[in-house]
DNA sequence: CGAGTTAGTGGGTCGGGGCCCACTATAGGG
DNA sequence: CCCTATAGTGGGCCCCGACCCACTAACTCG
């Protein structure tokens, strides 16, 4: 009993520790980080992912459809696609139909380049989740799945 | 077969959803966000409530075993440091024995602004993590712990 | 045709966080 | 007593990411 367990010097707070608020900012920086540096490396930035995603999962559509969508602010949006068509990963075409629309499209460069980032994503998860196991993993995967959709429990096969 | 599921306009691509690490980084940056947003209705950032919470759970130190604990620059702690002493949530005496040294230690208002702190990030939580029943908050505060501490999965009840 | 609205763009701002350097004061070792 | 290392401090820099405004082009409605 009298034996105090040897903190170590640079071990955190145990009252931070028990905030899942806490940890899930600080981890999710650190994924954030290590993510961003693996897109840096080609010299592209988060959104430009979004960006490609969006258009490879829900196809070519107008600027401000990809706005809506992922939350960006249409003068940021553009700056990205701008960049992102300049590379050759994206196409932007105006709409015929309503020709103040853009409408933008992954070219095959475009998702050659997603299918890395992707596979990059995945190596950044690998060594973050390293403590975890492949079951922990998918439980993790859910769970925050859906804090992000917002789902109530009851949904799934309760 | 044939019904096409009706996407929702701010549905985010599925691409995303699937990466541990998106999910990471999003939610992260929600919940740090929040956290910061309680702070600064105080006048505080992230930074205070991480010392205050050092201090209270080991005691007085050297503002040299805070930069070591916590990660934080040594000038920007001093400067953190000046402002919770100017505001009389930690005191800030000389070490005598070793007058390079600057003690720290948490006030009584130190205690009780954390223990606010404390509370205004639970209700964070709450928000944040509505979508989860108790149990499953349960498993995720325990999912990240391990992660943060970077645990192998093998310790505990296998 | 005009008025109001919407899509996209360029440019700029603002705040936070991390980082680094120069400098002082003190300690400790030859 | 010097020389080096360490603790703390002040100032400043830089990189975002988010946001906002002004402006143009084009559509819509009456």
């Amino acid at each position: 009993m009298a034996s105090e367990i040897p903190v170590p010097p640079d071990a955190l707070p145990p009252t931070l520790l028990d905030l899942s608020t806490f940890l899930l900012a600080r981890i999710g920086r650190t994924a954030r980080a290590r993510l961003a540096g693996q897109l840096a490396e080609r010299g592209l930035r988060l959104w430009d992912m979004a960006v490609l995603a969006a258009l490879a999962d829900f196809g070519p559509q107008a600027q401000r459809d990809l706005v809506r969508r992922l939350g960006i602010d249409p003068s940021d949006l553009a700056k990205v696609a701008d960049q992102l068509g300049a590379a050759g990963y994206v196409e932007r075409t105006r709409d015929q139909a309503d020709r103040r629309r853009v409408s933008v499209s992954v070219t095959a460069a475009g998702r050659e380049l997603l299918a890395e980032l992707e596979a990059g994503a995945r190596t950044v998860q690998d060594e973050v989740l390293a403590p975890l196991g492949p079951a922990e993993r998918r439980v993790l995967q859910e769970l925050l799945l859906r804090v992000e959709l917002g789902a109530p429990s009851w949904r799934g096969a309760g």
